[in-house]
RNA sequence: GGGAUUAUAGCUCAGCUGGUUAGAGCGCUACGUUGACAUCGUAGAGGUCGAUGGUUCGAGUCCAUUUAAUCCCACCA
């Protein structure tokens, strides 16, 4: 019994994928050196975050990154596949707060170290997890280099960028109006702020002139902000207010005297054309304060509550604040009217609660220079958005950069290198421990806060390398080839790399950038938690397999676009991991005892020709598609390869000379058969890793190499050798009789029937009858005769005509004659369409003189096949009236 | 306000640099237990490619306008 005769008959993943993987790792077919002699192919797995768990965005990437990195390691290049995971400080800090708050553990009674010891014992909990949970969806990455984004090189090198740019001065400390999420109590980058639609009101309050002349009326969202206003602002060009300008106003409730300026930041047709400006609370009222010289006013508590500048509201949370506040003006008489008003309200994108902005002193980055260095490698074309549009989107970004707030009031990150004097207030920023201030010898302390987390990330192509060592892998495999993101994070991570990069390591990060879209549920919503529409990959996984999983995330997809997520996917990307394995079972269990040949040393036979140059061609053109990362077409043609032309044609044909009794002819057929179905696994490798590889085992003489390793195949001559044409063309003949022979059973497929050729010219009569056999079996006849006279077609039988022959099934009474008259006429209609359109075509000057030879050489060829076919089938029309 | 994407068979989507009768999967109809597979096979019905106008010998495929949906950015208090 050969091996393959304990293939199960139903390919069952879960039974074997993961001592696949543990095969693959153990045998280090993963992990690379550094080889001079051959070229580097290098991808960085955006490192998920430890708060997660695997979803389906992880397994698109996944999916994509390993597909690309098996055909590359195929090709013979020296893949590095990086793997890692992210700190994400502000995320995980949120979850571990949620988790003590369970436990009724405030952050503050844990304290900074202890904090910290449960936030690294989550890291090792869940950061493993999602590691485990990788693995099973099969991404063959280098498991021995795998990074996390606060581990000890990247720490270096963290501290080293930072100390770099804070020597350049292209890091300082600043006091500005920045984000601030009261629940997280943080400041956030303005990237970190994510905008939505909130039901609001306009509120129109009353604000006196000191001198009793008269007011202004102002409009404000967030009446609150009042008790920090330093004045009120009217457009310069305003007659309505032209007299007020310099005037002073007396603001309600507080009393305080603030001036009125003129400013051209106001729109005069919005509401009553005067704004209120509270300059430490807003950063457009910030910039006009800073332009009028007006006073700064905080009126706020870090955690959202009112400070002592808020005079009688102290101690309030803001809307306490201004529920009272509302009710005070309207007391007295302030409060003009309030009305119903939508608007944009930034949220925390982590915790969503409203940001405030505030006035606060915080560390930046500038960014002026560092943009305009990375946009014009990006714009020299140094690296490629894939899909190009996005390029947009990073520009849009990039053009109107503005400075970036990287400090956080947070625990879990990477603690900013700088350390305060206590006594002189001198900062000192430096790549070591500082322990007295170097300016006047006092105690220091180490600046409390930490770092943005994706400042951190955006070192990853090359920290993960060893930088700010001289590494080898530095050297070999940087920079990276490809980066595999989904497009909503260019701003958070691609850009900020490539800026990076070229700061850094004076050259881009990456060539090409392969954008994912996002995975959606079957309805097309996006998948959340808290619509509980999610999908996990792992029970997907469990059900269907990987392969399954991964297959249908590519097959006909579009890079950069949106994809659905749905049942019937999954169900028929498992259904062709089982297709490819039954076709495997039945090619392996047919091959006998003794060794296959290679296909060059047995006699083919047309139809091998014609399997062999669709498969050169199939090889062409996923080739091509994996060099342009188009891996929707790629999987796309090499199912259809498979299923449609592989085991609908070549197989099912293949059956007659496996079961002959001719020796030679079973030992070509095996080898044509065995020749195609490696190399057609070795294209879907890529895609099914362990449904190939699985198989690839019982391949008789490749039990002992891995699939993985096996070399992506070359087109190669022999498939379409000029002698072949002839016999391929008469192979495409045949099956092209045999769909017409079937179209033509009307009848129910147990009752065969005879079938009548009678073939058209020469080339069918010599190369027909060798597949008599053949066709009989495919096109489910009880004979196939040849014939060489129409006069031997008995009465009543029904024909029809193809290009090659005309053929006739004497289906006498199982066939209604009126019906098939009225279908041969259907088709006539149709034929005398295509001619009519074609001679139309042809007598245009314009397209004979314009197109190309060989298109107009194709029409005039189809246009003589179809009045030969016209000719032929009113001769059966006829016959039939007869 | 600016920018982008999508609109192709009942559903989900392909269709690259324009070239004959526009493809696939699922679903649907009819038939089929043919010595790999019912997670299967055979045949079939079903779109003229959102709308309008243009360029071209020729457009789903390029241009303009337009309609609808979605997304991103900015943000006027």
């Amino acid at each position: 019994m050969s091996r393959a005769e304990t293939m199960e008959k139903n390919y069952n993943p879960l039974a074997s994928e993961k001592a696949i993987y543990e095969t693959w790792e153990s045998k280090g077919y993963f992990h690379e050196e550094p080889d001079p002699a051959r070229k580097p192919f290098t991808i960085m797995m955006p490192p998920p975050n430890i708060t997660g768990q695997l979803h389906l965005g992880h397994a698109l990437q996944g999916a994509v990154q390993d597909a690309i990195t098996r055909y590359k390691r195929m090709r013979g290049f020296c893949t590095l596949y990086l793997p890692g995971t992210d700190h994400a400080s502000i995320a995980t800090e949120v979850r571990i707060i949620e988790t003590l708050a369970k436990e009724g553990i405030s952050k503050q009674e844990l304290g900074r170290e202890g904090f910290l010891k449960r936030a690294w014992d989550w890291k090792k909990q869940y950061g493993g997890r999602i590691v485990e949970q990788l693995r099973s969806l099969g991404v063959s990455c280098d498991w021995k280099r795998e990074r996390f984004t606060m581990d000890e090189g990247n720490n270096a090198a963290v501290v080293e960028v930072f100390n770099r740019l804070y020597e350049k001065g292209l890091i300082y400390q600043g006091h500005r109006i920045i984000n601030w999420c009261p629940v997280c109590k943080t400041a956030l980058s303005d990237a970190e702020v994510e905008y939505e639609s909130q039901d609001g009101h306009l509120w129109h309050i009353r604000y006196p002139l000191e001198d009793g002349s008269g007011e202004i009326v102002v409009a404000t969202t967030r009446p609150e902000t009042m008790l920090g206003d330093t004045a009120v602002a009217v457009h310069p060009d305003d007659p309505r207010y032209a007299a007020m300008v310099g005037k002073m106003l007396i603001l309600p409730l507080v009393g305080r005297r603030i001036p009125v300026v003129a400013d051209s930041y106001v729109e005069m047709e919005f509401g009553s054309g005067a704004v209120k400006i509270t300059p430490a609370h807003d950063p457009n009222d910030y910039e006009v304060g800073q332009r009028h010289g007006l006073e700064q006013i905080t009126v706020m508590h870090e955690d959202g509550t009112m400070n002592e500048n808020a005079g009688a509201y102290q101690g309030m949370t803001a809307q306490a604040c201004r529920k009272q506040l509302v009710e005070d003006l309207q007391a007295q008489g302030f409060l003009v009217r309030v009305e119903d008003y939508a608007h944009n309200v930034g949220t925390c994108y982590r915790c969503h609660t409203t940001v405030e902005p505030m006035l606060s002193k915080q560390w930046f980055v500038s960014m002026q220079s560092l943009a305009d260095a990375a946009n014009r490698e990006v714009r020299a074309g140094k690296t490629r958005f894939i899909p190009d549009r996005y390029s947009r989107v990073y520009f849009s970004y990039m053009d109107n950069i503005r400075d970036w707030c990287i400090s956080r009031q947070l625990w879990w990150g990477h603690r900013i290198p700088a350390w305060h004097c206590q006594d002189c207030g001198e900062v000192t920023v430096s790549r070591t421990e500082v322990t007295a201030c170097p300016k006047c010898g006092g105690a220091v302390r180490q600046d409390e806060d930490v770092l943005d987390t994706w400042f951190s990330s955006a070192l990853w192509p090359f920290a993960t390398l060893g930088w700010p060592q001289k590494t080898p892998d530095l050297d070999y495999f940087y920079p990276t080839s490809l980066l595999v993101t989904a497009y909503d994070i260019i701003f958070f991570w691609v850009a900020r790399m490539i800026f990076s990069g070229v700061e850094q390591m004076g050259e881009v990060p990456f060539p090409d950038v392969l954008m994912t879209g996002i995975v959606r549920d079957a309805q097309g919503r996006k998948m959340s938690k808290s619509l509980g529409n999610g999908i996990d990959p792992l029970e997907v996984i469990q059900t269907y397999g990987a392969d399954a999983l991964r297959f249908a995330l590519t097959m006909g997809t579009t890079p950069g676009n949106d994809m659905r997520y749905s049942q019937e996917k999954i169900e028929a990307a498992r259904n062709f991991s089982n297709k490819i394995w039954n076709a495997s079972r039945f090619v392996l269990m047919g091959l006998g005892d003794a060794p296959v040949k290679s296909i060059d040393e047995v006699e083919l036979e047309p139809i091998d020709g014609w399997i062999l140059t669709r498969l050169g061609r199939l090889i062409r053109e996923v080739t091509d598609h994996m060099e342009g990362y188009e891996l929707g077409m790629a999987t796309g043609k090499v199912y259809d390869f498979i299923w449609s032309t592989f085991c609908d044609w070549y197989i099912e044909w293949a059956k007659q000379r496996l079961y002959s009794d001719d020796e030679t002819k079973k030992e070509a057929v095996r080898a044509v058969l065995v020749h195609v179905l490696e190399r057609s696994l070795i294209l879907m490798h890529p895609f099914m890793p362990f449904v190939t590889e699985k198989i690839w085992d019982y391949i008789p003489g490749r039990e002992e190499g891995s699939l993985i390793m096996a070399s992506w195949p070359e087109d190669h001559p022999l498939y379409h050798r000029d002698e072949d044409e002839e016999a391929i063309t008469a192979a495409m003949d045949i099956i092209r009789a045999i769909r017409n022979i079937r179209a033509e059973m009307k009848v129910p497929q147990g009752k065969r029937t005879r079938v009548l050729i009678l073939p058209a010219h020469q080339r069918a009569a010599q190369s027909l009858p060798m597949n008599a056999s053949a066709m009989e079996k495919l096109a489910y006849a009880q004979s196939v005769e040849f014939i060489t006279d129409k006069q031997q077609v008995p009465k009543g039988a029904v024909g029809n005509v193809c290009d090659w022959a005309e053929v006739f099934l004497p289906l006498e009474d199982l066939v209604d004659i009126e019906k098939e008259k009225a279908r041969l006429g259907k088709e006539r209609e149709k034929l005398s369409g295509d001619i009519a359109r074609a001679e139309a075509k042809l007598a245009n000057p314009g397209f004979t003189g314009k197109a190309p030879a060989a298109v107009v050489e194709k029409e005039r060829e189809n246009l003589a096949l179809n009045r030969e076919k016209l000719t032929r089938l009113d001769a059966q029309l006829a016959a039939l009236e007869g």
